[in-house]
DNA sequence: TTCATACTGATACCTGGTGCCAAAAAAAGC
DNA sequence: GCTTTTTTTGGCACCAGGTATCAGTATGAA
């Protein structure tokens, strides 16, 4: 019995659906001649659902909750976080973030990586950056793991102003160094409980 | 003849279909208390494609090749743009850029508006920032449509580094301003026909 | 009363399927 | 060769969630 067409058969429906989710099983018939009853045993053998509930899925997924908020909470995920001290943060260069054609980063993305956590290692209801001096050292490439660090210099509690400094490495080398001063709404709340401001999310 | 019921009606299955795009109509006669065929002459009337095509078009945008790619470009249109001289762009705040509780922008989004409009006026193959220079002056929130202007202070052709003011504003109050140095690959290429560098999409 | 608008019901039809059964075809085993 | 097993195909009933159309009813205004 030739087996091999029938896994060949199943590889390229996965990949065919995988590449393109809103083919019909009819559509399907024409790409792999065979029978719609061959592909929708295929289909159930794969275990992969009907077209409607792929799409039905793909529009749940974008409508989540969390959805597609690309910029609204921090910028790279927070690795450590001790509140009006320091925090790390980590944010991966990929393809959207740099230069197609010199895979180089754009420094709003270095740059927002070190803001949002600049704001978020205050403890505060509302901080919001006032002021900013940075500098980009090298420049970041696509792939690279940005480590942001954070270092609260003077928390000014009671002044409604904050200096956070943060350096950003790849590995060993430092890409990017900025001196922050960070509005605060008031002295630290310190509210207990672990409750968190809205940027850390 | 009581007409607000039905004006009602469409103002209620407008909002709901928007909150809940994965209401069948039949749920809908539910919610509304109307016949399904009601339901459907109210779609027919406010032009609401039926659940599946919903779904679909939900799929489509979230599968789409340009889906998601917040900062991949410039951020912002740009309005106007004489290269080497200065620059104009419009960003207009929206939900997704602002802290929720306040409705302030995140510092990165004004920055990242300057940042590309500061890069995008440096007529070179390749333009990276150097170092910045920032300063929010008042938040910007919700709604408001910040104009950043860009002016090349010193160009720099040769020297490899050009300096780049931009202001910001909403109405004709200044929100941000910054001072950049752009790194610049070489002295201006000046190919003619208009060829644009990479970061003007 | 008459008329217009709004609503409801009923029916036929469509797409893109599921589920099931049987027949045909192909491959494997002997 | 023939038999057995696997694979493929065809056919039919059925479903959800609609569209499209026609007819009937309710309700209120002129």
């Amino acid at each position: 019995m030739e087996r091999l067409p029938k896994r060949q058969r199943h590889q390229q429906l996965s990949r065919l659906i995988e590449e393109n989710p809103f083919l019909t099983d009819r559509e399907l018939t024409r790409l792999l001649k065979v029978s719609i009853q061959t592909i929708r045993l295929d289909r159930l053998e794969l275990s992969i659902p009907e077209l409607r509930e792929r799409l039905k899925l793909m529009a749940e997924r974008s409508y989540d909750p969390v959805r597609s908020l690309p910029l609204h909470e921090v910028i790279g995920d927070i690795l450590d976080l001790q509140l009006d001290k320091s925090g790390i943060s980590l944010f991966e260069i990929r393809e959207e973030h740099v230069f197609s054609r010199s895979g180089i980063a754009r420094g709003h993305h270095v740059f927002a990586q070190a803001n949002s956590l600049a704001v978020a290692v205050i403890n505060d209801e509302i901080a919001l950056t006032a002021s900013a001096d940075i500098r980009f050292i090298r420049p970041a490439r696509l792939g690279e793991k940005c480590i942001a660090k954070a270092y609260v210099r003077s928390s000014g509690a009671q002044k409604g102003k904050a200096k956070v400094e943060v350096f950003t490495y790849v590995g060993d080398e430092m890409v990017f160094q900025g001196n922050f001063v960070i509005y605060r709404s008031a002295g630290e709340p310190d509210r207990e409980g672990g409750d968190v401001h809205e940027d850390r999310h």
